[in-house]
DNA sequence: AGTTTTTTGTTATTTTTTTCACAATAAAAT
DNA sequence: ATTTTATTGTGAAAAAAATAACAAAAAACT
């Protein structure tokens, strides 16, 4: 049993379907359901779920109530995680605007910049100075990061944060960031996403005639 | 000779190290050097290369300015693209405000709200009624389109994109869309990228002890 | 009660992706 | 000019992931 990072994709997937369905009144829901729900095949829901010894009944189903349960216990939706942000720019402040992660146990907490301009502690999420980051994170035990800054300084504050105590990295400068081994970092780089459309968009029109 | 989503991720990827690398006053490059810049095995660099008929130099490396060029060509960077923004929030606004785009031969030229109180003409990039969205893509044959509604409005949302003749979509909206098979859908899921990252966080600290 | 139907859970198969291995070759060194 | 060294390009091998297949089991039906 691999652990491979598009398996728990998929089964944070298969938890928002599974909100989804049981908002919508279902008690139980088979395989090919969320298969549906989530644009893989109902064998690939199975495999999945067999890997966590995640189990249902024979034809009966899953019981939502309960792989919602399982689910959030595998992908640590049983405690709330605090989270800081780097960087109170365009994206550092559109994830403090966002009212989103609440519901899926993810704090906000506090944001860091090194801009004086940006720092506030009045209302809403208070912008602390870069240099207090260290002592906050470590006296409140935060494992989890943004990376909000350009990419020119994600390094150096990535440093600062792993000196800080964490453990794990939300990564939108578009870098390729260097850490220790069990350092986790996933990276959001939205232009590549963007020249990727572009990419496919032209393919198809080039194979697909027209 | 099968067109890979993550192989086409490799080639922005390299591309954006050969620039740096060029920046850098470098003129040549070992498949090694690209490949510690991505985080990739020589192996795997010179096998995408050699998949699109990129070829260097046995002994001498690679050409950096002939590689941007050909990488440009296959990533469609020798025209300019115009993309379009729909929902004016906080992540709309955001990437209306990043400058970063420019420079990749990405232009947004429009964003599109259905709240009077978003829409604005004057300053900066324009945002127009919803209604207007079809005609405007229309007139300009804009292709790419990005969704940054509530995921509740996504769907309609992406519906009429389609019906204008919008044929690849940068989806922000956690919520999976459906479409015409040679609509091209790439989505950013946020949410999912941190509770992957809090996942592996966890997993790594069960593992290695502490 | 027995039969049919449906759906799971898991093993086997296939496909895809990555990695290895090495001959071909060009530059550098002798 | 010959030898050594370094690096590509690609076909073969290995690893990983996805898909299919199907026996086991439970519900529904007769
Ligand atoms: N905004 C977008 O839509 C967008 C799109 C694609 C990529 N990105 C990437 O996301 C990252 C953030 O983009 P943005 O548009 O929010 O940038 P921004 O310039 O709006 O904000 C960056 C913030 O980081 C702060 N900062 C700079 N150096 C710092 C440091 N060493 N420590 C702490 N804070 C520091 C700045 O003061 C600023 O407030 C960038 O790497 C960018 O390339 C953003
Ligand atoms: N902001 C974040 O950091 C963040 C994080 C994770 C996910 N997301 C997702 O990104 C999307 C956008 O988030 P946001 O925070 O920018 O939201 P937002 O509420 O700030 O903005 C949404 C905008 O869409 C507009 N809108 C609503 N329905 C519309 C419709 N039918 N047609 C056109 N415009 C419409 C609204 O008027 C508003 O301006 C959401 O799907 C959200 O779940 C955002």
């Amino acid at each position: 049993m691999t652990i491979n990072k598009n398996c728990i994709i998929r089964l944070s997937r298969y938890k928002n379907a599974l909100y989804r369905l049981k908002n919508l009144g279902f008690v139980k829901v088979f395989s090919d359901n969320l298969a549906d729900a989530v644009g893989v095949l109902p064998s690939q829901v199975r495999k999945d779920f067999s890997l966590f010894g995640l189990t249902g009944n024979r034809r009966g189903g899953y019981n939502i109530d309960e792989l919602i349960e399982s689910l959030g216990n595998i992908l640590g939706k049983d405690k709330v995680h605090e989270v800081i942000v780097v960087g109170a720019g365009n994206i550092g402040t559109a994830l403090m605007n966002y009212k989103g992660f609440e519901q899926e146990g993810i704090n906000l907490v506090a944001c860091f910049d090194i801009d004086p301009a940006k720092q506030k502690k009045a209302s809403g999420m208070p912008v602390f100075p870069l240099e207090e980051l260290k002592d906050f994170v470590k006296q409140r035990s935060v494992r989890i990061g943004i990376i909000a800054v350009p990419d020119i300084a994600a390094q150096q504050v990535l440093d600062i944060m792993i000196s800080a105590g964490i453990k794990g990295i939300l990564n939108f400068a578009p870098i390729r960031l260097r850490g220790p081994e069990d350092l986790v970092v996933n990276n959001i780089n939205v232009e590549l996403e963007l020249e990727n459309v572009i990419y496919f968009v032209n393919a198809l029109r080039k194979t697909r005639g027209k």
